[in-house]
This record gives C-alpha cells, structure tokens and sequence, in this order.
DNA sequence: ACCTACTGCTTCGAATTCGAAGCACGCCGC
DNA sequence: GCGGCGTGCTTCGAATTCGAAGCAGTAGGT
C-alpha cells in the first residue's frame, strides 16, 4: 500500500544523521549518568520531568505522557527510584486509583549532582561544533516535526470503532 | 569536573527536541519493521548494511562499527537472522577468527519488501513538515556534529587503535 | 442503585540490551 | 616452533524494554 517516492540523498543523508547522532548522544548521556549517579537515562528523565513542578510531584500519567517510554515500563522504573529512596509513591486523594510520583530531597539532591555532567556531556558532544544560529534553527526544524507527528494517526489506529465484519 | 555553564533555553529546546524526535521516529519505524517485516530495527539496519555492498557480506566487526550497539548484541541479532535464513554465516577463509556474514536470497527480498514502508514512515513522520531547505540544514548541521563526535575521546577509554604514532 | 464503559496502574512473560569473562586464532619476536 | 599479546567473536547473567492481560476505581445513563 505504501506508495512513496524512494528519498534522495539529502534526504537519506539527513535521516541516517538524526538517528545516528541522536543514538552517539544517548548512549554517551547514558553512559555518564551511569557512571556519575548510578542513574538510567529513563530514570533520570523522570526525576527531570518531576523537577519540572515546583512541588516535585506529577501523576503516573502525567510523566509517561512527557516520556515515548511504555506504561509497564514507567511502573518498573519508578519502582526502581522508590528502592533507591530517591522517589515516593503516594495514591492521590483525588482519584484513588492515580498514583503521585514525589521526588524526595535525596532525589533533587542526586538530579541537581547529575546535572552539571549531564549538561557537560551535551555541551561537548552536540553544542560545541554548533553556532548560534544552528541552534535556534535546529530547534526550530525538529519542533515542526514534533509537532508534526503529534497531529499524524498513529498508522495503524484504525477506526477502534466496528471494524466492519 | 564538569565546569560548563547551564544550558540557555534555545540550547534546551534544541536538545529536548532532538531525543525526543528521534525517538519517536525510532519507534514509528521499528513498529512499522515489526508488522511488515518481522524485524527489529536492529536486524534491519544489519541487513540494510549488508545491502550496501553488491556481495551482501560483511564482517561482523566492519558491521558494529557500522552500528553502534555492543558486539554481543550483534552476535545475538545475527543469529536471530541466522535463525529465519535471512543471512548465514561463515567464517573468512582469510582469518579464522572472523565470521563473514551475508545475506540469503530470502534476506535480500524481505529488505527490498520492508525498505517501502520503511521509507514511507520517514517520509511521512520527518520529511513531510519540512521545506527543502530544512532538510538540506538538517542534514549540514548533524553531519558536522558527527563528525565532530567522532573526533572527540570518549571521555574515560583509551581508543582502540593505536593511540600514537 | 445498577450496569457498562473507561481510565490508571500493575503484573506477567518474552525479547533485547549491555559489559565482563572466556575461547580461539594470528602476529611478532626470539 | 614456541610463548605472549592482541584481535574477533561468543557465552553468560543482569537489567530493561514492550504489549497483553488483569485489577481496581470512576463516570454516565437509566
């Protein structure tokens, strides 16, 4: 069904970049995190999306939908925070069946120790060959293409509706 | 050690933007390879690097550096190929420690039958939103980040060639 | 109040990932 | 030829991922 000119070299080029570029950072940030403060990169992404609120406090819901990462997986990683003392997990008295993820200060502690090589890590590897310019339009390109993919069907959510027997 | 001042906003935006479409993206296609295919985007990109040369043989060694996952986790992916007669694997009459991977008949075709969608959701998820010139950008501004990534030590291990002349 | 659908999260099993350790071959000097 | 070292790949165990199925709690219609 798909029938889709083949890309041309630019194209290709700028895809294979992305993936490729995107793949060296993570793996590098990983690494580091690691290394620094005994963190995944899922695991830091939470405590960052939780840093985001002043009160440190968002629902299960509310960071998956921040994260591309599964449901079950958010449930384990937290999980893993809580062992480590780093996060809590209270039911919310609103509805009892969300669950208030709070960073705890060990968690803001270990963030804000993380950070600063987090930040050195991106610094050196993607903004440093980088001018200003580059930046904003980097920004800039792959927002529309955020954007972009949030408005797209998801392929193959089809019509949950009757599915026509 | 790190000593780098925070990250401006646009610095930020810049970086945010490109995990989190990459990620996405990567997930559109590995779904897409899974439905069609049968494949993960891993056993796809081998294949993928296999069909760049006119033989359809690597070695394992030239195809992690291709990629950059662990030489453990090809040796895993390659024998799942291996498995559904994709590719096959000999060892190099050249040096007995090396395994010459290559792609079957079978391997070949399902990557021509894939490579459809394949790029049908890169065009529909990154290409569409974006103008000629964006993508011209794109391409120029990560490819110099690669580059320069590749330059770069990897901050805690000693390369593996031969470090000096 | 009841029934039904929906939402929020967890549990389960399977697949994939990595790094460390191990095995086998090849190169070099003596 | 004979050690010793480096290279190429595999095996192993632990951690992480996902989707499907399951378990409450909530909301709407009657």
């Amino acid at each position: 069904m798909p029938d889709t000119p083949p890309l041309d070299h630019e194209q290709l080029a700028a895809y294979f970049a992305l993936m490729e570029v995107s793949s060296m950072l993570q793996h590098a940030v990983d690494q580091q995190l690691r290394d620094e403060g005994g963190l995944s990169y899922t695991q830091f992404q939470i405590l960052a999306v939780l840093g985001e609120t002043p009160d440190g406090q968002q629902r299960m819901t509310d960071i998956a939908d921040r994260l591309v990462h599964s449901r079950s997986g958010l449930t384990y990683q937290v999980a893993q925070l809580a062992k480590a003392g780093l996060v809590t997990r209270t039911p919310s008295s609103d509805d009892e069946r969300s669950v208030i993820v709070t960073a705890t200060p060990q968690g803001k502690a270990l963030l804000g120790r993380v950070m600063l090589g987090h930040v050195d890590v991106v610094q050196r590897l993607l903004l440093t060959p980088l001018a200003r310019t580059d930046i904003t339009t980097l920004r800039d390109v792959l927002g529309r293409v955020r954007e972009h993919m949030g408005t797209i069907p998801p392929r193959s959510a089809a019509p949950r509706r009757k599915p026509s027997a």
